[in-house]
RNA sequence: GUCCCCAUCGUCUAGCCUGGCCUAGGACAUUGCCCUUUCAAGGCAGUAACACGGGUUCAAAUCCCGUUGGGGACACCA
């Protein structure tokens, strides 16, 4: 049994989108299960579309969501010498011949091809031409087999026939010696001893192309595998069009990457009932038979229980880490320094439950930060009133008289004043919370208290005081 | 137009390969109830699907054929 190999091969022409993660992610799952290798490579031989910004994009969204590579990343620009001496090699071969005709011609011939309905292929005009050492521009066409058939077993779809008519001789060399796709790809995962492809289902046409480029030159065949799209909700394909589909835009929205794998993978793979896996189950349960053979359409609502699942249960500490760069972003950078990691470990326990997101998790801690706290105006108009006063005074005396904070101690005499009072025990905890955070939502209070610490806990209390006297400014 | 792929709740899916255990299971979303100091979280319950038509078979979501519908490919893009 020889040494899986299998690659991962975006073309840099815009952000890591989310289709490629997930079918960078399958790869992956797939080589680390089998002890295998996985293969970064870079496919810019459009040179007009190819940025430098892109790939590093690539490279940054990779990282992210923790695919490492084992080789690479390879870039086919600066492999240009080997796809060109394979593709004189199938000239001398015969299997390979120059076109002379001009990009132009051919994209008028194949309009008026489509527009009399037939199919809009290469005529094979140049062909029979035998021009041996083109004078002008000319570019490298492939023979593709006229007849006969290409049978593909796909790992996830199963047998697919093709029937050779339908091939046409594409060109493997531009008039600019730069090789086109189809025949770099087939060159590069030959060289590379890729044993599997797996790749978007877009390529599956694909393949009956570059069957025979691999038998012209030599090459063993890998396998062949190809993934169903991820759909938009209206049921075409993931775009822009519905939002985001950059990788990096849901780091950018609070997503942990963690969650984002998770909930990747199970859009088009499962495993029973199972929802939610660990990083090192996914690499153990990963199958091909279980990957869906039809498109799936991405879900923004399950994938943000999905990260909800993940705050909840991902080390506190770990969130909080994550956490950190946002607060900064949100202009607390200052207040994030003066405080303990553990300190902040404790902010995200009090909040996780309510935060679906990152972002929401911000918000949601704002107000633990600094001594004084800001009210929602309309929050201390309704509950700080003059007539909650002499309740709230008499409730930081009691608290005043306690040594520390002890949360059963101070709930104690909480739950004691209200008893003393004959009231509920809303209509106190409700100013007390707004008093201790300025909203009326809020973790529970006795936990915000012990967030709070004693003495903030206390002067939060006497400024809301002082509102309540005030009334309405 | 030609070729290829696909088809279970609104969505992701289990079941299909190896027909009976399916009165079709789970999850998200949604509705109601419970819990409750607020907001959540949680618990319980509910609504909701085998695209259609033919076969094969004692028996079909499962196998076969067709129809319809959706998607993809047909570049000197990848």
């Amino acid at each position: 049994m020889t040494q899986v190999r299998v690659r991962f091969a975006p073309s840099p022409t815009g952000f890591l989108h989310i289709g490629g993660v997930r079918t960078a992610l399958f790869n992956w799952l797939f080589a680390r299960q089998q002890s295998g290798r996985f293969i970064l490579r870079i496919e810019d031989t459009d040179q007009s579309r190819s940025t430098e910004e892109s790939i590093q994009a690539i490279i940054e969204g990779m990282r992210w969501v923790g695919l490492d590579w084992d080789e690479g990343p390879f870039r086919q620009t600066e492999r240009m010498e080997v796809y060109r001496s394979y593709a004189l090699k199938l000239f001398e071969q015969g299997q390979a011949y120059w076109c002379v005709c001009k990009a132009e011609e051919l994209e008028a011939r194949r309009k008026d091809a489509e527009a009399k309905g037939l199919s809009p292929r290469y005529d094979g005009r140049c062909r029979h031409r035998g021009i041996a050492t083109p004078t002008g521009e000319a570019a490298l066409r492939f023979k593709a087999p006229q007849e006969g058939q290409t049978v593909v077993d796909d790992l996830i779809k199963g047998k697919i026939v093709f029937d050779n008519t339908v091939l046409d001789d594409l060109i493997i060399l531009r008039s600019n010696g730069y090789p086109t796709y189809n025949f770099s790809v087939v060159v590069d995962d030959a060289l590379m001893q890729i044993t599997h492809v797996v790749r978007g289902d877009d390529h599956l046409t694909n393949t009956p192309r570059q069957v025979p480029i691999f038998q012209a030159l030599g090459f063993p065949i890998p396998r062949f595998g190809h993934l169903p799209m991820i759909l938009g909700s209206d049921k075409t394909r993931l775009s822009k069009r519905h939002g985001a589909t950059s990788i990096m835009a849901y780091k950018e929205m609070g997503y942990l990457p963690e969650a984002m794998v998770n909930y990747l993978v199970r859009l088009g793979w499962s495993h029973g009932d199972q929802e939610i896996f660990t990083r090192q189950e996914l690499i153990e349960k990963f199958s091909w038979n279980h990957v869906q053979t039809s498109a799936a359409v991405f879900n923004p609502d399950k994938l943000l229980w999905m990260n909800a699942e993940y705050i909840k249960t991902s080390p506190p500490g770990q969130v909080a880490e994550a956490l950190v760069p946002l607060l900064e972003q949100a202009g607390l950078g200052d207040e994030v320094r003066k405080v303990a990691a553990e300190w902040l470990a404790q902010l995200v326990v009090l909040v996780k439950e309510r935060t679906k997101t990152l972002i929401e998790m911000v918000e949601w801690v704002k107000p633990y930060f600094g001594e004084a706290v800001m009210y929602e105006e309309e929050a201390a108009r309704k509950f700080l009133t003059p007539a909650m006063a002499p309740v709230l005074q008499k409730l930081l005396a009691r608290f005043e008289a306690l040594p520390g904070l002890s949360k059963s101690s101070w709930e104690e005499g909480f739950k004691k004043l209200v008893e003393d009072e004959g009231i509920k025990m809303g209509q106190l905890a409700q100013p007390v919370r707004v008093a201790l955070t300025g909203r009326t939502a809020s973790p529970g209070l006795f936990e915000v208290m012990e967030a709070l610490g004693r003495e903030r806990t206390l002067i939060r209390l006497r400024q809301g005081i002082a509102r309540a006297k005030a009334g309405p400014s």
